[in-house]
DNA sequence: TCTGGGGTCCTAGGACCC
DNA sequence: TCTGGGGTCCTAGGACCC
Protein backbone atom coordinates (compact mmCIF):
# COMPACT_ATOMS: atom_id res chain seq x y z
CA UNK A 1 0.00 0.00 0.00
CA UNK A 2 1.41 3.06 -0.98
CA UNK A 3 0.61 6.97 -0.08
CA UNK A 4 0.21 9.51 -2.90
CA UNK A 5 0.31 13.39 -1.98
CA UNK A 6 -0.99 15.24 -4.67
CA UNK A 7 -0.13 19.50 -4.49
CA UNK A 8 -1.64 22.04 -6.50
CA UNK A 9 1.93 23.90 -8.12
CA UNK A 10 1.43 27.78 -6.86
CA UNK A 11 -1.93 26.90 -6.76
CA UNK A 12 -3.20 30.52 -6.23
CA UNK A 13 -0.74 31.70 -9.28
CA UNK A 14 -2.24 28.54 -11.25
CA UNK A 15 -5.76 29.96 -10.53
CA UNK A 16 -4.82 33.01 -11.71
CA UNK A 17 -3.85 31.65 -15.04
CA UNK A 18 -6.45 29.48 -15.82
CA UNK A 19 -8.43 31.96 -17.00
CA UNK A 20 -6.33 34.45 -17.80
CA UNK A 21 -4.02 32.70 -20.72
CA UNK A 22 -2.02 35.88 -20.99
CA UNK A 23 -0.33 35.42 -17.72
CA UNK A 24 1.44 32.11 -19.01
CA UNK A 25 5.25 32.41 -18.37
CA UNK A 26 4.91 35.85 -16.70
CA UNK A 27 5.88 36.83 -13.05
CA UNK A 28 3.15 36.53 -10.91
CA UNK A 29 2.41 36.94 -7.23
CA UNK A 30 -0.65 37.14 -5.01
CA UNK A 31 -0.84 38.84 -1.72
CA UNK A 32 -2.30 38.07 1.58
CA UNK A 33 -5.66 39.59 2.58
CA UNK A 34 -5.08 43.47 3.02
CA UNK A 35 -2.28 42.95 -0.01
CA UNK A 36 -0.11 42.90 3.27
CA UNK A 37 2.47 39.66 2.35
CA UNK A 38 3.19 37.75 -0.39
CA UNK A 39 1.80 34.16 -0.04
CA UNK A 40 2.35 32.57 -3.66
CA UNK A 41 4.91 33.19 -6.57
CA UNK A 42 4.91 32.01 -10.02
CA UNK A 43 8.37 30.24 -10.96
CA UNK A 44 9.42 33.34 -12.52
CA UNK A 45 9.12 35.02 -9.08
CA UNK A 46 11.21 32.64 -6.98
CA UNK A 47 13.85 32.99 -9.53
CA UNK A 48 14.05 36.52 -8.34
CA UNK A 49 14.78 35.75 -4.86
CA UNK A 50 11.03 36.21 -3.75
CA UNK A 51 10.30 34.29 -0.58
CA UNK A 52 7.32 33.37 0.96
CA UNK A 53 5.66 35.70 3.24
CA UNK A 54 7.82 38.79 2.46
CA UNK A 55 5.87 41.89 2.70
CA UNK A 56 4.89 43.41 -0.79
CA UNK A 57 6.41 46.91 0.43
CA UNK A 58 8.96 45.35 0.60
CA UNK A 59 9.56 44.12 -3.14
CA UNK A 60 7.64 47.16 -4.80
CA UNK A 61 10.63 48.20 -6.62
CA UNK A 62 11.58 44.75 -7.72
CA UNK A 63 7.71 44.56 -9.16
CA UNK A 64 8.55 47.54 -11.82
CA UNK A 65 11.57 46.56 -12.40
CA UNK A 66 10.88 43.13 -13.32
CA UNK A 67 6.96 44.23 -14.82
CA UNK A 68 5.48 41.59 -12.34
CA UNK A 69 1.62 40.83 -12.25
CA UNK A 70 0.42 41.71 -8.67
CA UNK A 71 -2.92 40.12 -7.49
CA UNK A 72 -4.99 40.47 -4.12
CA UNK A 73 -6.20 37.03 -3.01
CA UNK A 74 -9.09 35.84 -4.79
CA UNK A 75 -10.04 32.97 -2.32
CA UNK A 76 -13.89 32.55 -4.03
CA UNK A 77 -11.94 31.44 -7.54
CA UNK A 78 -9.33 29.42 -5.21
CA UNK A 79 -12.10 27.28 -3.17
CA UNK A 80 -14.00 26.65 -6.37
CA UNK A 81 -11.24 25.49 -8.63
CA UNK A 82 -9.94 23.39 -5.30
CA UNK A 83 -12.75 21.55 -5.47
CA UNK A 84 -12.90 20.99 -8.81
CA UNK A 85 -9.10 19.07 -8.01
CA UNK A 86 -10.44 17.40 -5.30
CA UNK A 87 -13.73 15.75 -7.15
CA UNK A 88 -10.96 14.82 -9.89
CA UNK A 89 -8.78 13.36 -7.80
CA UNK A 90 -11.91 11.38 -6.51
CA UNK A 91 -12.27 9.33 -9.80
CA UNK A 92 -8.69 7.58 -8.80
CA UNK A 93 -9.24 6.38 -5.32
CA UNK A 94 -12.10 6.28 -2.92
CA UNK A 95 -9.53 7.18 0.24
CA UNK A 96 -8.88 11.00 0.02
CA UNK A 97 -7.92 13.16 2.89
CA UNK A 98 -8.17 16.99 1.67
CA UNK A 99 -5.26 18.29 3.59
CA UNK A 100 -5.46 22.05 2.54
CA UNK A 101 -6.62 24.03 -0.08
CA UNK A 102 -3.81 23.07 -2.62
CA UNK A 103 -2.43 19.40 -1.28
CA UNK A 104 -4.50 15.98 -0.43
CA UNK A 105 -3.52 12.82 0.54
CA UNK A 106 -4.37 9.34 -1.28
CA UNK A 107 -4.75 5.58 -0.98
CA UNK A 108 -3.52 3.97 -3.74
CA UNK A 109 -3.75 0.24 -3.86
CA UNK A 110 -1.13 -2.54 -5.11
CA UNK A 111 -3.97 -2.89 -8.10
CA UNK A 112 -3.49 0.66 -9.54
CA UNK A 113 -0.08 -1.44 -11.12
CA UNK A 114 2.94 1.17 -12.09
CA UNK A 115 2.67 3.65 -9.08
CA UNK A 116 5.01 6.65 -11.47
CA UNK A 117 2.39 5.62 -14.63
CA UNK A 118 -0.29 5.74 -12.44
CA UNK A 119 0.68 8.74 -10.92
CA UNK A 120 1.19 10.76 -14.48
CA UNK A 121 -2.17 9.48 -15.04
CA UNK A 122 -3.75 11.38 -12.39
CA UNK A 123 -1.80 14.10 -12.90
CA UNK A 124 -3.07 14.71 -16.75
CA UNK A 125 -6.26 14.34 -15.73
CA UNK A 126 -6.58 17.05 -13.19
CA UNK A 127 -4.66 19.57 -16.06
CA UNK A 128 -6.89 18.75 -18.16
CA UNK A 129 -10.46 18.89 -16.12
CA UNK A 130 -9.12 21.81 -14.48
CA UNK A 131 -6.76 23.66 -15.89
CA UNK A 132 -4.49 23.35 -12.99
CA UNK A 133 -0.68 22.16 -12.69
CA UNK A 134 -0.08 19.24 -9.71
CA UNK A 135 2.89 17.06 -8.44
CA UNK A 136 2.71 14.41 -6.75
CA UNK A 137 4.98 12.18 -4.36
CA UNK A 138 4.32 8.50 -3.70
CA UNK A 139 6.10 6.82 -0.51
CA UNK A 140 5.30 3.96 2.03
CA UNK A 141 4.07 6.98 4.34
CA UNK A 142 2.87 10.18 4.73
CA UNK A 143 5.72 12.15 6.09
CA UNK A 144 8.11 9.91 3.33
CA UNK A 145 5.60 11.21 0.53
CA UNK A 146 6.00 15.04 1.71
CA UNK A 147 10.21 14.06 0.48
CA UNK A 148 8.81 12.51 -2.14
CA UNK A 149 6.62 15.49 -3.58
CA UNK A 150 10.09 17.97 -3.19
CA UNK A 151 11.84 15.57 -5.33
CA UNK A 152 8.83 15.52 -7.81
CA UNK A 153 8.30 19.13 -7.85
CA UNK A 154 11.94 19.50 -9.83
CA UNK A 155 11.66 16.85 -11.60
CA UNK A 156 10.13 17.21 -14.92
CA UNK A 157 7.52 14.51 -14.91
CA UNK A 158 6.02 16.12 -11.79
CA UNK A 159 5.57 12.64 -9.94
CA UNK A 160 7.96 10.94 -8.20
CA UNK A 161 8.01 7.53 -6.07
CA UNK A 162 10.06 6.18 -3.07
CA UNK A 163 9.27 2.67 -3.17
CA UNK A 164 10.65 1.91 0.42
CA UNK A 165 11.95 3.88 3.86
CA UNK A 166 15.44 3.06 2.92
CA UNK A 167 15.40 4.51 -0.58
CA UNK A 168 14.09 7.89 1.16
CA UNK A 169 18.38 7.97 2.74
CA UNK A 170 19.81 9.32 -0.36
CA UNK A 171 17.18 12.68 -0.50
CA UNK A 172 17.03 12.77 3.43
CA UNK A 173 20.72 13.27 3.80
CA UNK A 174 20.18 16.36 1.25
CA UNK A 175 17.45 17.43 3.10
CA UNK A 176 17.71 20.25 6.34
CA UNK A 177 16.38 19.20 9.44
CA UNK A 178 13.75 21.55 9.89
CA UNK A 179 12.41 20.80 5.94
CA UNK A 180 10.83 17.37 7.67
CA UNK A 181 6.62 17.78 7.98
CA UNK A 182 6.29 18.35 11.22
CA UNK A 183 9.44 19.62 12.51
CA UNK A 184 8.86 23.41 12.42
CA UNK A 185 12.00 26.31 12.91
CA UNK A 186 11.76 26.05 16.44
CA UNK A 187 12.73 22.37 16.73
CA UNK A 188 14.79 22.73 13.74
CA UNK A 189 16.77 25.01 15.74
CA UNK A 190 17.04 23.02 18.54
CA UNK A 191 18.11 20.05 16.84
CA UNK A 192 21.30 21.53 15.14
CA UNK A 193 22.31 22.46 18.83
CA UNK A 194 22.17 18.99 19.14
CA UNK A 195 24.32 17.89 16.15
CA UNK A 196 21.42 17.19 13.67
CA UNK A 197 21.61 18.84 10.70
CA UNK A 198 19.80 16.79 8.01
CA UNK A 199 16.94 15.00 8.04
CA UNK A 200 18.87 11.69 7.74
CA UNK A 201 20.88 12.56 10.40
CA UNK A 202 17.17 13.14 12.58
CA UNK A 203 16.32 9.73 11.06
CA UNK A 204 19.22 8.24 12.62
CA UNK A 205 19.78 10.40 15.99
CA UNK A 206 18.70 8.50 19.17
CA UNK A 207 15.02 7.66 20.01
CA UNK A 208 15.16 8.54 23.43
CA UNK A 209 16.98 11.79 22.88
CA UNK A 210 13.87 12.85 19.98
CA UNK A 211 11.30 11.46 22.71
CA UNK A 212 12.42 13.04 25.66
CA UNK A 213 12.23 16.56 23.51
CA UNK A 214 9.34 15.93 21.16
CA UNK A 215 7.20 13.71 22.99
CA UNK A 216 4.70 11.65 20.79
CA UNK A 217 4.95 13.87 18.06
CA UNK A 218 9.14 12.95 17.72
CA UNK A 219 8.21 9.27 18.30
CA UNK A 220 5.75 9.59 15.30
CA UNK A 221 7.67 11.45 12.87
CA UNK A 222 10.75 8.61 13.35
CA UNK A 223 8.37 5.65 12.49
CA UNK A 224 7.42 7.66 9.56
CA UNK A 225 10.52 8.08 8.67
CA UNK A 226 11.48 4.38 9.03
CA UNK A 227 8.60 3.41 6.87
CA UNK A 228 5.93 3.02 9.95
CA UNK A 229 2.76 4.51 8.67
CA UNK A 230 0.97 5.64 12.15
CA UNK A 231 -0.17 9.00 10.98
CA UNK A 232 -3.68 7.73 9.37
CA UNK A 233 -5.23 9.19 6.25
CA UNK A 234 -8.19 11.05 7.63
CA UNK A 235 -10.96 10.72 5.29
CA UNK A 236 -14.07 12.03 6.78
CA UNK A 237 -13.41 16.04 8.02
CA UNK A 238 -13.96 16.34 11.66
CA UNK A 239 -16.22 18.93 13.37
CA UNK A 240 -14.09 22.12 13.98
CA UNK A 241 -13.21 22.68 17.69
CA UNK A 242 -13.38 26.46 17.14
CA UNK A 243 -14.16 29.22 14.38
CA UNK A 244 -12.22 31.95 14.24
CA UNK A 245 -13.16 35.40 11.79
CA UNK A 246 -10.72 38.18 11.99
CA UNK A 247 -8.93 40.91 10.08
CA UNK A 248 -6.41 43.59 10.04
CA UNK A 249 -7.44 46.85 8.85
CA UNK A 250 -6.37 49.31 5.91
CA UNK A 251 -5.70 51.54 8.52
CA UNK A 252 -5.63 51.91 12.18
CA UNK A 253 -8.67 52.50 13.90
CA UNK A 254 -9.18 54.65 17.13
CA UNK A 255 -13.05 55.00 17.59
CA UNK A 256 -14.83 52.65 19.28
CA UNK A 257 -18.22 52.85 16.96
CA UNK A 258 -15.85 52.05 13.98
CA UNK A 259 -14.58 49.12 15.95
CA UNK A 260 -17.56 48.06 16.70
CA UNK A 261 -18.80 47.81 13.46
CA UNK A 262 -16.05 45.54 12.47
CA UNK A 263 -16.81 43.21 15.16
CA UNK A 264 -20.27 43.00 14.09
CA UNK A 265 -19.43 42.23 10.95
CA UNK A 266 -17.01 39.31 12.19
CA UNK A 267 -19.23 38.04 14.65
CA UNK A 268 -21.66 38.22 11.87
CA UNK A 269 -19.79 36.03 9.87
CA UNK A 270 -18.60 33.75 12.47
CA UNK A 271 -22.22 32.80 13.19
CA UNK A 272 -22.58 32.12 9.62
CA UNK A 273 -20.08 29.72 9.52
CA UNK A 274 -21.66 27.79 12.90
CA UNK A 275 -24.75 27.68 11.26
CA UNK A 276 -23.26 26.40 7.90
CA UNK A 277 -21.29 23.38 10.66
CA UNK A 278 -24.48 22.73 12.49
CA UNK A 279 -22.52 23.50 15.22
CA UNK A 280 -23.18 25.93 18.47
CA UNK A 281 -20.75 27.79 20.99
CA UNK A 282 -20.50 27.97 24.39
CA UNK A 283 -17.86 30.45 24.43
CA UNK A 284 -16.48 33.24 22.92
CA UNK A 285 -13.66 35.35 22.70
CA UNK A 286 -12.95 38.74 21.49
CA UNK A 287 -10.04 40.28 20.14
CA UNK A 288 -7.98 43.79 19.55
CA UNK A 289 -4.41 44.12 18.78
CA UNK A 290 -2.85 47.06 17.53
CA UNK A 291 0.42 46.18 15.19
CA UNK A 292 2.58 44.27 16.15
CA UNK A 293 5.35 46.44 14.63
CA UNK A 294 4.66 49.98 16.29
CA UNK A 295 6.80 50.80 19.53
CA UNK A 296 4.05 50.04 22.41
CA UNK A 297 2.07 46.56 20.63
CA UNK A 298 -1.51 46.52 22.31
CA UNK A 299 -3.16 43.35 22.86
CA UNK A 300 -6.47 42.66 24.88
CA UNK A 301 -9.28 39.46 24.96
CA UNK A 302 -12.27 38.59 26.81
CA UNK A 303 -13.56 35.82 26.71
CA UNK A 304 -17.64 34.85 27.35
CA UNK A 305 -19.18 31.88 28.39
CA UNK A 306 -22.55 31.53 26.96
CA UNK A 307 -25.42 30.60 29.08
CA UNK A 308 -26.31 28.40 26.42
CA UNK A 309 -24.53 26.72 23.27
CA UNK A 310 -26.08 29.60 20.65
CA UNK A 311 -25.47 30.33 16.44
CA UNK A 312 -28.40 32.94 16.72
CA UNK A 313 -26.36 36.04 15.64
CA UNK A 314 -28.20 39.17 17.81
CA UNK A 315 -27.52 37.51 20.70
CA UNK A 316 -24.01 36.61 19.88
CA UNK A 317 -23.31 40.41 18.92
CA UNK A 318 -24.79 41.54 22.08
CA UNK A 319 -22.15 39.82 24.08
CA UNK A 320 -19.83 40.50 21.73
CA UNK A 321 -20.03 44.09 21.73
CA UNK A 322 -20.01 44.56 25.71
CA UNK A 323 -16.94 42.46 25.59
CA UNK A 324 -15.39 44.90 23.54
CA UNK A 325 -16.57 48.18 25.15
CA UNK A 326 -14.80 46.74 27.95
CA UNK A 327 -11.50 46.05 26.99
CA UNK A 328 -11.56 49.30 24.51
CA UNK A 329 -8.63 51.90 25.05
CA UNK A 330 -9.34 55.57 23.94
CA UNK A 331 -6.45 56.43 21.24
CA UNK A 332 -5.66 52.92 21.02
CA UNK A 333 -4.27 52.40 17.28
CA UNK A 334 -6.13 49.50 16.48
CA UNK A 335 -4.93 47.21 13.72
CA UNK A 336 -6.62 44.28 13.65
CA UNK A 337 -10.02 42.74 15.67
CA UNK A 338 -11.45 39.07 16.01
CA UNK A 339 -13.81 36.74 17.35
CA UNK A 340 -12.97 33.02 18.24
CA UNK A 341 -16.16 30.57 18.61
CA UNK A 342 -15.24 27.62 20.89
CA UNK A 343 -16.49 25.00 22.82
CA UNK A 344 -18.19 23.88 20.14
CA UNK A 345 -21.19 20.97 19.50
CA UNK A 346 -23.54 20.26 17.18
CA UNK A 347 -26.52 21.90 16.77
CA UNK A 348 -28.58 18.62 18.32
CA UNK A 349 -26.71 18.35 21.23
CA UNK A 350 -27.95 22.18 22.32
CA UNK A 351 -28.18 22.08 26.15
CA UNK A 352 -30.87 24.41 27.40
CA UNK A 353 -30.64 26.88 29.98
CA UNK A 354 -32.02 26.62 33.27
CA UNK A 355 -32.34 30.48 33.18
CA UNK A 356 -34.77 30.43 29.96
CA UNK A 357 -36.87 28.01 31.62
CA UNK A 358 -37.30 30.32 34.57
CA UNK A 359 -37.52 33.30 32.60
CA UNK A 360 -40.47 31.32 30.95
CA UNK A 361 -41.94 30.27 34.14
CA UNK A 362 -42.02 33.96 35.49
CA UNK A 363 -43.53 35.70 32.32
CA UNK A 364 -44.66 32.73 30.84
CA UNK A 365 -43.04 34.26 27.42
CA UNK A 366 -41.10 31.90 25.78
CA UNK A 367 -38.11 32.49 24.23
CA UNK A 368 -38.55 30.54 20.42
CA UNK A 369 -35.86 29.11 19.46
CA UNK A 370 -37.41 27.73 16.17
CA UNK A 371 -38.05 31.39 15.22
CA UNK A 372 -34.67 32.14 16.14
CA UNK A 373 -33.63 29.23 14.34
CA UNK A 374 -35.72 30.31 11.13
CA UNK A 375 -34.73 34.01 10.88
CA UNK A 376 -31.20 32.98 10.49
CA UNK A 377 -32.06 30.19 7.96
CA UNK A 378 -33.87 32.95 5.85
CA UNK A 379 -31.14 35.51 6.27
CA UNK A 380 -28.61 33.09 5.63
CA UNK A 381 -30.47 32.14 2.58
CA UNK A 382 -31.08 35.19 0.36
CA UNK A 383 -27.21 35.97 1.18
CA UNK A 384 -26.12 33.38 -0.03
CA UNK A 385 -27.98 33.59 -2.88
CA UNK A 386 -27.75 37.70 -3.45
CA UNK A 387 -24.32 37.80 -2.20
CA UNK A 388 -22.76 38.36 1.32
CA UNK A 389 -24.57 40.68 3.55
CA UNK A 390 -27.37 41.68 1.61
CA UNK A 391 -29.53 41.37 4.39
CA UNK A 392 -27.56 41.91 7.76
CA UNK A 393 -28.05 42.98 11.34
CA UNK A 394 -27.71 46.80 12.00
CA UNK A 395 -25.10 46.89 14.12
CA UNK A 396 -22.93 45.18 10.68
CA UNK A 397 -24.02 49.38 9.26
CA UNK A 398 -22.24 50.58 5.65
CA UNK A 399 -20.00 52.56 6.10
CA UNK A 400 -16.69 50.82 6.13
CA UNK A 401 -13.49 52.88 6.08
CA UNK A 402 -11.38 50.56 8.11
CA UNK A 403 -12.15 48.14 5.37
CA UNK A 404 -9.11 45.77 3.75
CA UNK A 405 -7.58 46.37 0.63
CA UNK A 406 -7.67 44.29 -2.09
CA UNK A 407 -7.53 46.46 -5.06
CA UNK A 408 -6.12 43.96 -7.67
CA UNK A 409 -8.48 40.86 -6.97
CA UNK A 410 -9.26 39.00 -10.45
CA UNK A 411 -12.70 38.39 -11.48
CA UNK A 412 -14.92 35.55 -9.39
CA UNK A 413 -14.90 33.83 -13.08
CA UNK A 414 -16.75 30.64 -11.44
CA UNK A 415 -18.50 31.83 -8.72
CA UNK A 416 -20.34 35.32 -9.61
CA UNK A 417 -23.01 35.73 -12.33
CA UNK A 418 -21.75 39.02 -13.21
CA UNK A 419 -17.78 38.24 -13.39
CA UNK A 420 -18.33 35.15 -15.21
CA UNK A 421 -15.53 34.70 -18.15
CA UNK A 422 -16.87 35.99 -21.53
CA UNK A 423 -16.00 33.85 -24.74
CA UNK A 424 -16.38 34.86 -28.39
CA UNK A 425 -16.58 32.83 -30.90
CA UNK A 426 -15.89 33.45 -34.92
CA UNK A 427 -17.75 31.34 -36.82
CA UNK A 428 -17.69 31.66 -40.23
CA UNK A 429 -19.55 29.48 -42.59
CA UNK A 430 -17.70 29.69 -45.73
CA UNK A 431 -14.73 28.47 -43.39
CA UNK A 432 -16.94 25.94 -41.86
CA UNK A 433 -16.78 24.10 -45.46
CA UNK A 434 -13.33 23.54 -44.58
CA UNK A 435 -12.63 20.48 -42.17
CA UNK A 436 -9.17 21.26 -41.40
CA UNK A 437 -10.36 25.13 -40.14
CA UNK A 438 -12.76 23.45 -38.27
CA UNK A 439 -10.85 21.13 -36.30
CA UNK A 440 -9.30 23.86 -34.79
CA UNK A 441 -12.41 26.36 -33.43
CA UNK A 442 -11.20 29.70 -33.39
CA UNK A 443 -12.10 30.49 -29.56
CA UNK A 444 -11.02 33.83 -27.79
CA UNK A 445 -11.34 33.64 -24.64
CA UNK A 446 -11.23 36.35 -21.82
CA UNK A 447 -8.18 37.23 -22.10
CA UNK A 448 -8.03 41.26 -22.68
CA UNK A 449 -10.76 41.65 -20.82
CA UNK A 450 -8.40 43.60 -17.39
C1' DT B 1 3.27 54.65 5.09
C1' DC B 2 3.38 49.32 4.35
C1' DT B 3 4.24 43.13 7.97
C1' DG B 4 -2.23 37.63 6.74
C1' DG B 5 -5.75 34.47 8.41
C1' DG B 6 -7.36 30.27 10.16
C1' DG B 7 -6.61 26.25 12.21
C1' DT B 8 -4.79 21.72 15.07
C1' DC B 9 -2.43 18.96 18.53
C1' DC B 10 0.32 18.20 22.64
C1' DT B 11 2.17 19.07 27.28
C1' DA B 12 2.91 20.92 31.78
C1' DG B 13 1.09 22.53 35.67
C1' DG B 14 -2.57 24.12 38.75
C1' DA B 15 -6.87 23.15 41.06
C1' DC B 16 -9.52 19.95 42.84
C1' DC B 17 -11.43 15.31 44.31
C1' DC B 18 -11.49 11.09 47.40
C1' DT C 1 15.97 13.59 57.30
C1' DC C 2 11.41 11.45 55.74
C1' DT C 3 4.61 15.27 54.90
C1' DG C 4 0.18 9.71 50.33
C1' DG C 5 -1.43 8.06 46.07
C1' DG C 6 -4.08 8.21 42.30
C1' DG C 7 -6.93 10.45 39.47
C1' DT C 8 -9.69 14.16 36.41
C1' DC C 9 -10.39 18.47 34.34
C1' DC C 10 -9.04 22.84 32.69
C1' DT C 11 -5.99 26.31 30.85
C1' DA C 12 -2.08 28.54 28.94
C1' DG C 13 1.43 28.23 26.09
C1' DG C 14 4.36 26.05 22.66
C1' DA C 15 4.83 24.26 18.28
C1' DC C 16 3.32 23.26 14.00
C1' DC C 17 0.67 23.42 9.34
C1' DC C 18 -0.92 25.78 4.82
Amino acid sequence: MSIALVDCNNFYVSCERVFQLRLRGQPIVVLSNNDGCVVARSPEVKALGVSMGVPYFKIQELVRQHQIHVFSSNYALYGDLSNRVMLTLGYFSSEIEVYSIDEAFMRLSPHFGDSIEYGSQIRSTVQQWTGVPVSIGIAPTKVLAKVAIEVAKKSSRGVFALASAEQADEYLAKMPVRDIWGLGSRLGHWSATQGISTALEFKQARPKLIVKKMGVMGRRLLLELHGFSCLPIETESKPKQETCVSRSFGQPVTSLPELKQALALYVNRAAEKLRRQQQVATEMTIFANTSRFIEHPHSSSKTVKLPSGTNFTPELLGYAIAALSQIYLPNCPYKKVGVVMSGLHSEQMRQGNLFDLLETIQTSQSRDLERERLLCEIVDRLNSRYGAETVTFGLVGKSQGWRLRCDRRSPRFTTCWSELPVVKADYNFAEQSNPEYNSRSKVNCWANRS
